[in-house]
Formats: structure tokens, sequence, C-alpha cells
DNA sequence: ATAATAAACGTAAATATGACGTTAATAATT
DNA sequence: AATTATTAACGTCATATTTACGTTTATTAT
């Protein structure tokens, strides 16, 4: 959406922002006495894997501020919004999702608050928050998301959302280099130990894909035999009566993850490995 | 401390809590330009293990609350308080944990934020909250502590300060119990990947002292003889000229942790195991 | 038919784990 | 001084897992 605004000490203002337009908004409050809670908000980096090109990525926005023809911000951020009085952290967190992709019931974890003073302090943040109804101290507690980047339709028009490879990103607005950093180094630790790597997957694939996808996830070369192997043996990893279709080479047989038979064979070990 | 306020609904009020009093409280404001930011707070879940009884303990603060020779709220809570705006999240807990304890450069970890609209709404939370300055809709960033319960001298009078064995704890106001269960589940998963473990025991302890502390953790029997193995070949348990005293029994060898040689010796492993 | 390519399978050594039996050192007791 | 009780500490073997490679097979393109 592009708005033009007169507020804070900017006379003439285009902005543009990924959050509901503020008519719709007023509304959504009178209807539901939404509230918005001033210092406290949800930012989401939203992970999507893309299997063809192996390129796993984060989703961006464009932070936009200009004045009497002069741009003031142009840069990108994460997406995220204030919490609604009303709601839990989760819900704001999926409701910021849904928001941008339309998607909901992604897989999404919290996994830090973040809370610096001078968080939001540096130039271009305090022009864009001058233009904005929220406070210098903001508090955000920060999630991501894992899904397929080809479930994301970006043509929605109005939000300038952009995938860019999590090892290539820009300088971000805020503290979002830093939010993405930990939320990727959660993810590296996490898809270690349990089966969210089939989140950023499609429901069918080969054991080539999962390979790619950890070797994209975690920076390292994995032995295909040792792997394969490893993967085949899970009673989970069920092979499909289907084969890959429009390759050039010898298709690959496809697979599938039964997160039903993963759970039911699931018992924690207590394996001190220190 | 021991208050006598005038504040809400209630006429005469005696409470007692863990926080700066209300004067000393003042002074600081004013002294260091200190805000409490009214809808934020950190609450730490400081557990403490006791080598000599081998029990994992959390530290709660009584919650007294009377009026009119009636007891209105008498329960136990964590150790918390509203974060300021000059400090970081980080610093507001070691700060509540020096309040408490006056203990600094403890084990600390930020392992959730809890921000459910309900969470401070059953019956004595509201009387308390009356008495408060805080909101009903505060959101809480929950830290904890790994220390040794007899680094804590809870004699300091004043403070109604009470170690409880972590798997018998009474039923909390707020929803402490929850932030509790949660910060234990991380405490146990975290113990079997990172060396977290010689933050709950003294400096020099015995094989079986490790043993022991993994059993209350984890609540698992542990094989002696395949465990003992596994710690002796580690480079950085080192055995100490020393043998313990005062034992009727077979002085055991005591070993040290060394975590310079543990971070030497350390590379990530990308050992998949889903 | 043949070549090129990637998928898929195989093998052996090294290492780690799990289950259990045995020995050694010390303090208390006689 | 010898004996006993108790806990610390060491040892062994079978099995499972990991690592490091070599080999075969199926498919498409030529």
């Amino acid at each position: 959406m592009v708005l033009s605004i007169k507020s804070g000490n900017i006379a003439s203002v285009k902005m543009t922002f990924n959050k509901p337009n503020k008519t719709t908004n007023i509304k959504k409050i009178r209807f539901m006495k939404a509230e918005k809670i001033l210092n406290i908000s949800v930012d989401c980096v939203v992970f999507g894997y893309d299997v063809n090109t192996k390129s796993l990525n984060v989703l961006l926005i464009n932070r936009f501020l200009e004045s009497k023809g002069e741009v003031l911000v142009d840069d990108y951020v994460l997406t995220g919004y204030h919490v609604y009085t009303h709601e839990t952290l989760d819900e704001t967190a999926t409701r910021v999702l849904k928001e941008l992709t339309g998607l909901t019931n992604q897989y999404k974890k919290q996994f830090k608050a973040f809370g610096n003073p001078d968080r939001l302090t540096n130039e271009k943040d305090l022009l864009w928050i001058k233009n904005e109804e929220f406070n210098t101290r903001t508090i955000t507690i920060a999630y991501y998301f894992l899904l397929k980047t080809e479930d994301v339709s970006l043509n929605n028009g109005n939000d300038k959302a952009t995938w860019f490879p999590v090892n290539d990103l820009p300088i971000l607005g805020f503290d979002h280099n830093t939010i993405i950093q930990e939320a990727y180094e959660d993810l590296k630790e996490k898809c270690l130990s349990e089966p969210i790597i089939f989140k950023l997957l499609p429901d069918k694939f080969t054991i080539n894909d999962v390979q790619d996808l950890y070797e994209s996830i975690l920076g390292i070369e994995i032995d295909n035999r040792n792997f394969r192997r490893k993967l085949i043996n899970k009673k989970y990893i069920i092979a499909l009566d289907e084969k890959q279709v429009g390759v050039s080479k010898r298709p690959a047989q496809l697979y599938m993850f039964s997160l039903d038979i993963y759970n039911k064979m699931f018992q924690k070990n207590y394996l001190i490995s220190i």
C-alpha cells in the first residue's frame, strides 16, 4: 500500500509498509476493541526454501519513506507488528504471517525476545518511527517460520515483499540482521535433532533433496552414500510408488515423511554428548 | 521487607515482596532517571543444586498480602521485576538476581517470553496487582539461572526466599508454574549437549556427583560404569591431586571441569539424529 | 547400441554404546 | 592387626553407529 500521511516532524510523507492500512485497522479496533500495545511487537523471520534453486531464503519487506521528493528511508526489514491487548504472542505471529502471505498453519517457533534500549536508534529507524505510532523503547518477541518459498505468492501487489538468500542479506533496518542471525543459529541447531527439515520441503521429495537442504542450512558437505543409508532406514521416511518426472537423467525415487510414525516411534534418548 | 501501603481498593495493607523498597526505589529513579516499563517484566527461575542432598531446587519468594487482619494472598512466586527503560533484558535479569541473592556472574539464559492476555488474571493475582504499580497486560521475559544452593545465603532477613525441589513445587502465583516447567524442559535438553551441568556443581566434584546431578535433572538411572568411563575419557574432566575428605567409606577422586580445554576442543559436530 | 550421468547399493574399519562382571581402596569394626 | 562392609574404580564383550570409501544400476541423450 502507499499512504500519504502528515505526522511527526515530516510535512508530506509517502510511505509503504507491511501492515493493515489505517482505515481497515481503525474499523478493526472499533469492532474487536483491539488495541495495540505500543511498546511490544512480534517480528517474524520467514524462512522459505526453494527446492529448485536449493536456496534457503528469508522474506523481507521494503521500508520506504519519502518527504518532499527526497528519499529518507529505503531499505528492508522483517515483517512484524504490535501485539494486540487481546491476543497471545503466538496469535500475533500467526496474524502477521497471514497478513503478509495468506498462509496459516505453518511451522512457527518463538525463539528470543530482543529488548536492547538502543535497538531502534539508528538514524533511519528514528526517521521511520517518527511516522509510526510506536515507542522507541519497544521490545520485540521474535519468531521464525519454516515454509516453502513456492507456497508464497508475492504478486499481492501492495506488499513489497522479497526473498533474500539467508547468506546474502542486505543491511536491514532496526536490529533485524541480528534477529535473523539468531533465528538461523537456532534453526541450524534444531534441524539436527527435530524433523523440522521436512517443513521446508515439498510433501514428495528425494533423498538428495533432503541432503541438499541440510547442506544449505548447515553450510557443510555430507557423504551421499552414508546419508542415503541413514535416511532410508528410518521407518518414517516412506518410499512412494513414484519417481521424479521431467528430469534429464535417471529419475530419483520420491519419499514422504510421516509425522505420525515419527511421533509413535519417538522416545527421548538421554544420550549425554558433552 | 514489610510495607504498609494504602492503595487500590484495599484500605490497610501489609505486604511483603522481593523488590527494592519504595524509598530506595524512588531515590534510584530520581538519581539514575530509571523508569520502570510498566507492562514488561523479567522473571527469573533460579535453579540451585544441593550436592549434599542431591536436590535440584528452585528459589521462590513469598507473596503476602493482608488487609484488616484478613490474609488475602499468601503464596509463592518467582523473583522478577519490571525492565527499566535504560537497561537491556539481560541487565534486568542480572539485577533481579543480584537483589535477591547478592550474586553476580552466574550462568543465565533467556529461554522464553510469556505474554498470554490471561496470564495474570486469577483471583489472587488481581488482588496483588491492585496493590502494585503494574499492568494486568504484562509480558514477561523469562530467564533461568544455574547456581549452587550453597552459594545463596537466605539469612538476608527481609526477603522471604525459600528453596523448593523442582519436582515438588507448590501452586504458584501468576503463570509461574508454567514458566518453571518450561525452564526445566529447556534445562533437561541443554544439559545433554552443553557442559552447563558444571554450573550447578562445586568446582571440585566426583564422577558420582555428576551422575547424581544428571539423574536428578533427567529423572533417569544411569549405569555408573559406562558413565564413569565416558566422563573420565574427556580431556576437559581433569583429575585433581585430591580426594574426598570426611566420608566414612572409600573417598572418591575429585575432578574439575576446564572450560578452556572444552572450548579449544569443541568443534560443532553436525550429527543428524532425527 | 553406446556413452554419460546421477541414483542407488555395498563393504570394512573404527568408534561409541549398552549390559554386565570383577577388583581395589578405604574406614569402621572386631 | 585382621576382618568386614561399603563404595570407588576398572574390565570385557556384544552390538550398534559412524566414517570412509568402492561398485553397480537405471535412465536419458547421443
